[in-house]
DNA sequence: ACAGTTTATGCAACTGTTTCATAAAGCCTA
DNA sequence: TAGGCTTTATGAAACAGTTGCATAAACTGT
């Protein structure tokens, strides 16, 4: 296997100057550096050793990696819009995996070349990104809130548009609302719930347990929520269901039901994308644009990188809001069927 | 800023051990790694030069990048599936940005650390997989077919389930049936419009071209279709949707229309994920597994990794399947309206 | 207890990078 | 055209991190 050092004698340069070659340093003249790459090409050399490139962003797992979901491709390619201009490129990691015994995080970014990480996490592993933060390494959680831990984070705050929704409906007349909401608690769907309790609440309804749906944020979870609702005997005008597939997979099976929407029930869904466009009719929903939301970490996260040493700590909540389609109107006196 | 030689004289050991310990070489006893590494994180120490780590697999983009579609990330997935156990990370790149003036495709991938790379091309830069391919670089091609350069890819053939599909409406008793293919004609949408021209010969029926529609695979090529086919004066009984999101879109706008699927107007789509149970009906479609495609494209480049030298070269076909759901019923006799 | 085996560590050689000095080339002015 | 000044491409040498090999220490089995 060929050396820097063979590879200098055949070309007649020293070693030094083949290192610049290589690495496109613009000290050497394009003369030079064609005939030394053509002598590296010729003995099909390969570096060992070298000067680590530290030009990743890592979009990094604390937990499960969700990776595949719409929301988290639309992430990235938010990000990777930011990243085109940079020279940044974007590696996925599951820390979890990644993780060596005995290693710091920062160790393991540092030995991936990575500069900063978008970090992904779930209820159980948000203690990975208090970890990542305190030892000063750059990074952002996407999706998450940290009120007490100096930990940087952009957040999509849904209570508002929650509630907003809830209002919607309560305008149209509907008094019976249901929601649909995860078996897991976070911070995401804890707002949509409180934006939910703060409607009712701000219209005398009392809250009813029995219109408070937990089920996974699935398509069965979609499918599950109109099973049960018709078979309450007195069932909801609306549902508020949380999850993008969940509520386009309700409406499917609302349809199969027989039922019309909004006819016989008012859905309001949730939709990072464009998911409201692909339902009959297209679905009101609480949107965020996850793209934006990819867009805006890398921008923070160039901020942190740039910062060293100063332990900034962004965090910014972004607004989402309530799009109006086809899926809710006035309630039929008697509810479904 | 330190450097491995202070660590060792601080740790009281070799530099040479404190590399073994930093790199977390099992040849270093626990005792001495803890005690290395506790010296290490005191004194903040960092790497500059160390063994180029190449345990990276790269999703590349050799034209646009299409980051964020629905096939994007499952092919992902699919290849994070395979590559949890044997350690390799994932990284995304765009090869037209990071390629340097007067540098080869494998130096650009020796600089990142890359070992492997599954290419998604365009058919403007079909001739990068093969530049790839020929300077011996582990590359393997998805959804793309090379038959006269040695290049290695896996493809989904949908002719044959593309020919079911329409033979599936022919058996139906469909006569009048429209093939709604993309703009640009890449190998896939090929295969489609050949299982789509197999299936009619077969059937002695005579291509009509004005059954023959060029959309855009997007939401609103399938809306555009609809509309065309409802100004029609013989409306087609029935379609073959080439693009997942045009086929969901197309439904819904026929249900906007007034029409009933599948009783108006038969249709079968294209899924490469689950967004055939998105839609009322289910939605019949030609599907192909892209999170299969993304494993089996793992398992290849691993082979490919592991023959340097050799040349290999694999060329995979995967089957595509027709999956019968609700969107397709024998023909009223009127047509649509 | 002793010979044989295993293994953790250091030495030294090695790989690629970078600073600094320098020779060559360019560039004004006279 | 010469002479001084600046710029710059290159090499020598120092430097950073890694690793093959030798070896001393720690086991292991009679």
């Amino acid at each position: 296997m060929a050396s820097i050092r063979e590879i200098a004698r055949e070309a007649g340069v020293s070693p030094a100057t083949v290192s610049r070659a290589i690495n496109n340093n613009p000290a050497v003249t394009p003369a030079m550096r064609s005939k030394i790459l053509s002598v590296v090409n010729r003995s099909r050399y390969m570096p060992t050793v070298s000067r680590r490139e530290t030009t990743n962003i890592a979009f990094a797992y604390t937990g499960e990696p969700s990776l595949g979901s719409p929301y988290d491709a639309a992430l990235m390619l938010g990000m990777s819009d930011r990243m085109e201009q940079c020279g940044f490129d974007l590696m996925v990691i599951d820390l979890q995996r990644a993780l060596m015994p005995h290693e710091s995080y920062s160790q393991l970014f540092m030995r991936k070349g990575i500069r900063g990480c978008v970090l992904r996490t779930t209820t159980r592993t948000r203690h990975v990104c208090e970890q990542i933060a305190a030892e000063g390494f750059a990074s952002i959680v996407l999706a998450d809130r940290f009120d007490d831990a100096p930990v940087s984070y952009i957040y999509a705050d849904s209570k508002n548009a929650s509630r907003d929704a809830v209002e919607h409906l309560l305008g149209l007349g509907h008094r019976r609302i249901a929601i649909a909401r995860n078996l897991v608690d976070d911070a995401d769907h804890a707002d949509r719930f409180a934006g939910y309790r703060e409607a009712l609440a701000a219209h005398n309804i009392e809250y009813d347990e029995r219109l408070d749906f937990r089920l996974p944020a699935s398509r069965d979870g979609g499918t599950q929520l109109i099973r049960r609702i018709a078979a309450m005997p007195q069932a909801p005008t609306a549902a508020y269901i949380t999850d993008p597939e969940s509520a386009a997979a309700a409406m499917v099976e609302a349809h199969r039901m027989g039922w019309q929407i909004p006819r016989d029930l008012s859905i309001v869904g949730f939709d990072d994308g464009e998911l409201r466009y692909l339902t009959y009719p297209h679905m009101t929903a609480v949107c965020q644009d996850a793209r934006e939301i990819g867009r805006e970490a890398f921008e923070c996260l160039q901020q942190l990188i740039g910062d060293t040493g100063k332990h900034t700590c962004i965090q910014r909540s972004l607004p989402t809001v309530l799009a109006v389609h086809g899926s809710t109107a006035i309630p039929r006196s008697g509810g479904p069927k």
